[in-house]
DNA sequence: GGCGTTCTGTACGCCGCCGTACAGAACTAT
DNA sequence: ATAGTTCTGTACGGCGGCGTACAGAACGCC
């Protein structure tokens, strides 16, 4: 089963932030992760120095992959309303969306996850209220805008892990769009 | 600081509570428990078959609490429109708005956690869909307004854990109503 | 093939939490 | 007061996770 015979650094990091994305900080122990790898513990602290350290390398792997798919594509859509609509419509058809953020966030007891998702929440939010301002609301509007939509998002993933979830997606994200001036596409 | 010189089942239900507000369910732990209320594993084990009887008994009290607000005067607000306000309204200015809600939803890998919050949440839902459809939105609108505000309610709990929340939060509520029929109160 | 460096397995001590045992304190009743 | 019941403190064994020690396997280089 392992890709390598020698365990990499990254490995550990990937399999720490699958560890995390199933059940949360908690979940990113030595052990148990060593396990998911079937590597032993001194091959862990050979090339990490301690627990904390792991953790912050599956954040930081998971700050990496998440800003770079923000950036992808999505910055070159010129009209804020279809930009919008495509990175909702983006955001609640990928599986598990928002879960690790909604983790993270509760978890943010731990400085080293707060200081991560506090970057990464506030990245979002930026993008998000800069689109609602170039659909011309003033920056208050906008910002309060932004915090509903990025709000309903986060709060979507909790409601659906008590398997709470629209029957279909693509109607509801349409409805939640249309009272803030973004009527669904026209085909 | 102990109110009675016995400890009683309910005691240890409220400092278990104030524990699960804290730090989530983990955080419901016996000896933990006991150091907050200054008593011994024995005290507990006398009381409580085993650390689930507390957890459940910690959710149950929460149950009971969370229903009898709901509950409380709101039912009687005629007019849907006012009821969400007083609603919204409330619901953010309630320190701590939320954050058991949202803590609970995340953690709900644990089956008694699942199994209250699940209720609780859907009775929630469903009263902010009644009042949606007492407005005249047809049901589907309806539920997916309602999901949209229960949502953005929850993810504000989450964001609030990375000290992101409007500077003005009656404002917010207000911008956040007005889109979907609901304009502020005229004084 | 031999040798040093790089990595991994096994074994250990430590701590925090669970649950149990048992002795004794505190309260009740007579 | 005394006996019985109700509750609490101390002490213990067990488990799972952290971090360390050390022996040895696997690999690179000659």
């Amino acid at each position: 089963m392992p890709r390598t015979a020698r365990l990499t650094r990254d490995d550990w990091a990937a399999a720490a932030l699958d560890a995390l994305a199933e059940g949360g900080p908690n979940a990113v122990a030595v052990e148990p992760v060593a396990a998911r790898l079937n590597a032993s513990k001194s091959s862990f602290y050979w090339l990490f120095e301690n627990r904390q350290a792991l953790l912050e390398a599956a954040l930081e792997r998971w700050e990496r992959r998440q800003t770079a798919a923000v950036v992808a594509g999505l910055a070159e859509i010129p009209d804020p309303a279809e930009r919008l609509r495509r990175l909702v419509h983006g955001a609640f058809a990928a599986t598990g969306a928002g879960d690790l953020a909604l983790r993270l966030l509760t978890a943010s007891d731990e400085p080293a996850v707060r200081a991560v998702v506090s970057r990464v929440t506030r990245r979002r939010l930026d993008v998000i209220e800069a689109a609602f301002a170039e659909l011309g609301h003033p920056s208050d509007l906008a910002r309060h805008y932004a915090m509903v939509s990025y709000s309903a998002f986060l709060g979507a993933a909790a409601l659906r892990r008590v398997d709470i979830s629209p029957e279909d997606t693509h109607a509801y994200v349409d409805a939640a769009l249309a009272p803030f001036g973004i009527p669904p596409r026209a085909p």
